[in-house]
DNA sequence: CAAATAATATTGACGTTGTAAAGTTTCCTA
DNA sequence: TAGGAAACTTTACAACGTCAATATTATTTG
């Protein structure tokens, strides 16, 4: 039996809208964004082919509530993982890891994500979620001070840096683009020049 | 007069690969991927609408030829950015801008490029062309070996750590994830601890 | 040069999809 | 308990990817 279905036959289904997203999300894990349809979805949970219009307007509407959740749960993942007692190298080192244990578990939701026209972009939910992410890089940004030595933009800057870095990690690496040859015991920490407290300053020769 | 139609109207277009792919990158970047499709393709440029079957077999591999012809540009404009006669930070500063330059530029197309599904990995122009473009992030990651003194796998993680770091800054600038107050002025130099030539060894205290 | 064959393009058709409109059932509140 | 809102279904339609069959042109070969 299929524990997705509503339990019992009834008109409405009580919780359709985390259903479908639930379902969603299986489908474009399973068959990539080509197999992921809203018809498909209705149907695993039991409803009729439009039912999901109800709850997401439209296909876009599903999408973005995918990415909004796939941003909180990035950001509860990254946040469970930091101790509390800990360095600051240590901290943003076990939320990097949780970063990028969420996009290898979720590879094609993370790239829906930071797609640019497939979610509607001024979603409230999902600017909500982005921003809960994005505080959390910026909590374990700090200590990367080294790298903008007396930069009036220092906190920006490092926050830009490490989620270029990270994301951009998490990307290749999923979208398989590293050379496995390459990448033999190789993760995001080892080549994360961040991982020291104690950076020294870099000399400029532009 | 569309210059892109076929100039006389021959039963044999002579040069349709390239049209379509022209027209497929316009539609792609101008309406998004919702709203490029085959038989838009083929109304483009004036033939029948499943004449891009015979080019390209089927939608993915439109979309594969047309991310092949990107990486190819990526490399190119790389390329030709980098000074004959400059340091090793000056080479990889241009080429940065250059990389960055392109998916600014392209930036649907440079989300498809990354993607997991929409393009078949296994194609033998798309492999040689991500090659091409890697070769020359390999060139321009000389001269990183401060951030991992006398590590074994120096030139795999200077260039991991390279590609990492530009892939998710042009990405998260393409998809409007960086704080439009944030990033007044900065740009990918301005964040890349690399610029310089000479890198003081990081103290690690993991 | 002519015939055969490959390459290229068209026509027609089918199933799937997103979505809109209208109607039905259930829930909730006043 | 009546009435309206919310949730769901049914029906329908245009656009899409793709397949099969056919037609036209180009190229090779005898």
């Amino acid at each position: 039996m299929n524990y997705e279905v509503k339990d019992t036959a009834r008109y409405h289904h009580g919780n359709l809208r985390d259903a479908l997203i639930k379902a969603a999300r299986v489908l474009l894990e399973a068959d990539g964004h080509s197999g992921l349809s809203l018809r498909k979805c209705a149907e695993a949970v039991g409803v009729s082919q439009t039912a999901p219009q109800n709850h997401f307007g439209n296909k876009a509407g599903l999408l973005t509530a995918m990415a909004a959740e796939g941003y909180a749960e990035i950001a509860d993942l990254m946040t469970k993982k930091i101790p509390d007692r800990a360095t600051l190298a240590q901290r943003r080192e076990r939320a990097l890891q949780g970063y990028v244990e969420f996009a290898a578990g979720n590879p094609a939701l993370y790239e829906l994500m930071f797609s640019r026209n497939r979610i509607l972009a001024d979603d409230p939910d999902l600017l909500r979620n982005v921003g809960a992410c994005f505080e959390v890089l910026v909590e374990v940004s700090k200590g990367l001070e080294g790298f903008f030595p007396d930069d009036p933009k220092i906190d920006a800057k490092s926050q830009m840096y490490l989620w270029s870095f990270v994301h951009g990690y998490a990307q290749l690496l999923t979208a398989n683009r590293f050379k496995k040859e390459d990448m033999q015991g190789v993760d995001v920490l080892d080549i994360f020049p961040g991982s020291s407290n104690e950076l020294c300053c870099l000399t400029d020769d532009r």
